[in-house]
DNA sequence: ATAAGAATAGTAATCATTATTAAAATATTG
DNA sequence: CAATATTTTAATAATGATTACTATTCTTAT
């Protein structure tokens, strides 16, 4: 089923889009509220899943006890910072590489696919 | 500081160790129960706590909202059946030799390490 | 055996998420 | 455009997993 057009939705997907932060659906919902005072937890939440499961934002599949959303649908790995815990885009060719070589290797088991979650330091925390 | 010496928490340990489930908190304290009538809750979710800090027992960073535990502190990787959902230890050469590749790869890329989770059928559910 | 510290059962509180519902907005159809 | 059907919303309640609190009991080290 199509979704409707609603301000509420636009407003959600546009914040997602302006921010790298792979927010949580309450973070979101701060970030929202400003624009849309009465904005409702609920429709945060509603609405994350309807436009995930449409394709047009990503649900984050990663450890730890909250979901996460990104608003940029390619595909791409995310790095958890051992140390704040936030989590940002890898960009990197030989993961890209890794990639292609454990899809190729799971699959040659029997396996359906994996999941892969980089640990490391984030910018802002450094490398000690 | 070092743990004391309780029923509750060597039930624990033994049941833990008794299955291959890798059970959450709440189905080990069914099993704990039947045992330990008296048993809290709280003293189940306590000590797998403790015990993972202390290294008796494996607390698993996977996806999904409850956490599971692992008697067996070997390290080794685990798949997640996509049908039930439940979690089954993985015992693979090749997957050991491509985690010996991820982690030169990931390390050499200035990450601090990984987190690989399997994706496929387990026995119960079959292939199809 | 006793005192100090740790652990327990029971309960309440918290946090993230999902469900419910009546009213409002959006889409569809004639 | 008007009438109707459908979807979405805000507000609230409910749920499920986990953590916190507390008075009492158990362990451990003297």
């Amino acid at each position: 089923m199509k979704l409707s057009n609603t301000l509420q939705r636009r407003v959600i997907i546009e914040e997602l889009r302006k921010v790298k932060s792979h927010p949580t659906a309450d973070e979101l919902y701060q970030l929202v509220r400003q624009r849309l005072p009465q904005v409702s937890l609920g429709t945060i939440y509603r609405n994350l899943e309807l436009l995930s499961e449409d394709g047009q934002i990503q649900k984050l599949e990663l450890t730890g006890k909250q979901k996460r959303f990104d608003g940029n649908i390619k595909e791409h790995y995310h790095m958890r910072c051992s140390n704040c815990g936030c989590i940002v885009d890898v960009e990197d060719k030989e993961i890209d590489a890794i990639h292609d070589n454990l899809q190729v290797l799971v699959e040659r088991n029997g396996f359906d696919g994996f999941r892969l979650e980089l640990i490391g330091r984030c910018s802002r925390c450094g490398n000690t």
